[in-house]
DNA sequence: TTGTACGCGTTATCAG
DNA sequence: CTGATAACGCGTACAA
């Protein structure tokens, strides 16, 4: 690798200058800096930042934990959100994923203080509390998609109960009267965040108790969750007889409308359907295109870097929890 | 930040002895050992590894460069893959992606470069020829799920010629006769490779031509690909009357599910289907669950970091192109 | 405007 | 087995 020293020998200056010159000293003779950037130029000279990070406090790495976040394809917009702006603010993010069977999150984390990273995101595959080892504390941290039960830490996360406030509001507004909300394991944060935005709509306009249904459609069997959605859909027609469902996600909405389409009913006609997650090109595959709250991942995932930056400065000390806003994807289905 | 001088102090040796510990130097009394290793512990001592890479002369660090690789839900498991088997490996992975309004590819090798990455991986979303700028060629690359159009560098790619000739074979084993195919855009490298696969596989069951159609169900409309699943299963449904359908992706299966649906066709009794992707839960998802092809991108991940090590270290020089194997996920469909 | 001396935290060399 | 001492590539302080 060539270094400051052969640019600096064959610019005919002092090491110093050529240092000048690729840290932007304007004290530099324009002829002198001519001359270095040819040097750099031909010799192909990519500072060291090791070497840089060594003499300097400040490394400009920030650490991205995730427990399996850049697994989960709903959620990698984190990541992405989380690099984009980490490179607007001249940092570089060091990527870690947690895998059940190798390295825990206490593992990562060392490997990002040996990296030196100024700080650290951690972010979770679905919104929930986690409960993070001590160590976490022994630099600037964001949790991002998830965050902690004392809420002791900066952290994150889509506010699932505005999300379901809006959709319902704007279900309501559309004139349905009858909705059926196929809501997720009622255990989940984000079930319990939008079952409440769900029932605020619902006071708000004064339906009657008798006017709505929440059902789950996920079973937990031995710790592994599984879908009824179909059964469960079938069973609330039938007897609820709704003329619009709420699905607790996109997939919900995928099987209801298997179910929609045995039954004869057209959907945004006969019935209108909502649903959660806006992910990736299910919701413009069906027909007709479903109307679905996005989850706003990758705001989530700028948002993260935001915050932790302005942590690492001392600009913004606090560790209050932030909720980014989720928004309609409005298309055809209600 | 504690350094080996601080422990040294604590632990009452030389820095030196410090530093034997940490690198795992045998040469080091017991009794100094544990001494050492109880001020490490006391004072959290995190070797620094900047100051180490510039001593050293390797970095362990790998760069991984996507296109939106990491943004797709399909391919995130290349990254997982590289993820896992770079720690396998001692190395870390420092991971970019471009966007297409942001910094450039050249930009990001140069971010690597930075860092001394000692090789670096680039993924693209979809199996695709790629031209990289020659600056890629300054330090060991490995191409996954991309490969250069004149095959002079190393690549990782998945079989797609031997996934349609491996799915078509079983449907023929199990007695289907009359089969469709609904290709993607034939443009497209997977399209092409998966269409010679399927027609070898005929050959060799010599099924004649008129027992066989293949139809694209992707029409590009002034650069933007739409899909016309639907109307094109409806008309080769009709016309055609298959006795088995291969769909191009789970998405295609998926629309194709409702268009059967509507027509009271039931999958895996009146009529076999098929896909490639075995994309996240949507098999599963679907009644009755869908046979599908597995892409092997966690494999290619976990390859393409493997060949780049070897690359590296100079084991292994061949830039041959390696197709990875794709597995069918057999469930219920046909 | 430019150069020198020094230090950052570590590893390598070699004498003790 | 241990510890001076040099070196890595660069930034900082200060002098020229």
């Amino acid at each position: 690798m060539v270094t400051i020293k052969q640019v600096a020998k064959r610019a005919g200056v002092s090491f110093k200058t050529v240092s000048r010159v690729v840290n932007n000293d304007p004290t530099v003779k324009e002829e002198n800096r001519v001359k270095i950037l040819a040097a750099i130029e031909e010799l192909g000279y990519q500072p060291n930042l090791a070497a840089r990070m060594v003499r300097k406090k400040n490394s400009d790495v920030i650490g991205f934990i995730s427990d399996e976040i850049s697994t989960t394809p709903a959620s990698v917009d984190i990541l992405r959100g989380a690099q984009d702006r980490a490179w607007e603010l001249g940092k570089t993010l060091m990527v870690f994923n947690i895998d059940p069977k190798k390295p825990s999150a206490s593992n990562l984390l060392e490997q990002c203080r040996q990296h030196r990273a100024e700080g650290v995101v951690y972010g979770a595959m679905y919104h929930q509390p986690v409960n993070l080892p001590i160590q976490f504390d022994q630099q600037p941290l964001v949790m991002v998609n998830c965050f902690d039960p004392n809420q002791q830490r900066a952290a994150i996360i889509p506010d699932d109960e505005q999300a379901a406030y809006d959709v319902t509001l704007q279900l309501l507004n559309k004139g349905y009267k009858r909705i059926a909300f196929l809501n997720l394991n009622p255990e989940i944060v984000a079930a319990k965040l939008r079952l409440a935005g769900f029932l605020t709509a619902l006071k708000e306009f004064s339906v009657d108790e008798d006017q709505y249904i929440v059902e789950s459609v996920e079973k937990v069997v031995e710790g592994r969750t599984i879908d009824i959605t179909r059964e469960v859909a079938d069973r609330v027609i039938t007897d609820f007889k709704p003329d619009a469902i709420l699905c607790g996600k996109d997939l919900v909405a995928l099987s209801l409308y298997f179910v929609l389409e045995r039954r004869g009913l057209r959907v945004g006609q006969d019935i209108g359907v909502a649903s959660f997650d806006d992910w990736d090109c299910i919701p413009q595959i069906l027909v007709p295109s479903l109307s679905s709250v996005a989850l706003p991942y990758y705001q989530m995932g700028r948002a993260s870097v935001t915050r932790l930056v302005n942590l690492i400065s001392g600009k913004q000390t606090s560790l209050a929890t932030e909720r980014v806003k989720c928004q309609l994807s409005s298309r055809e289905s209600f």
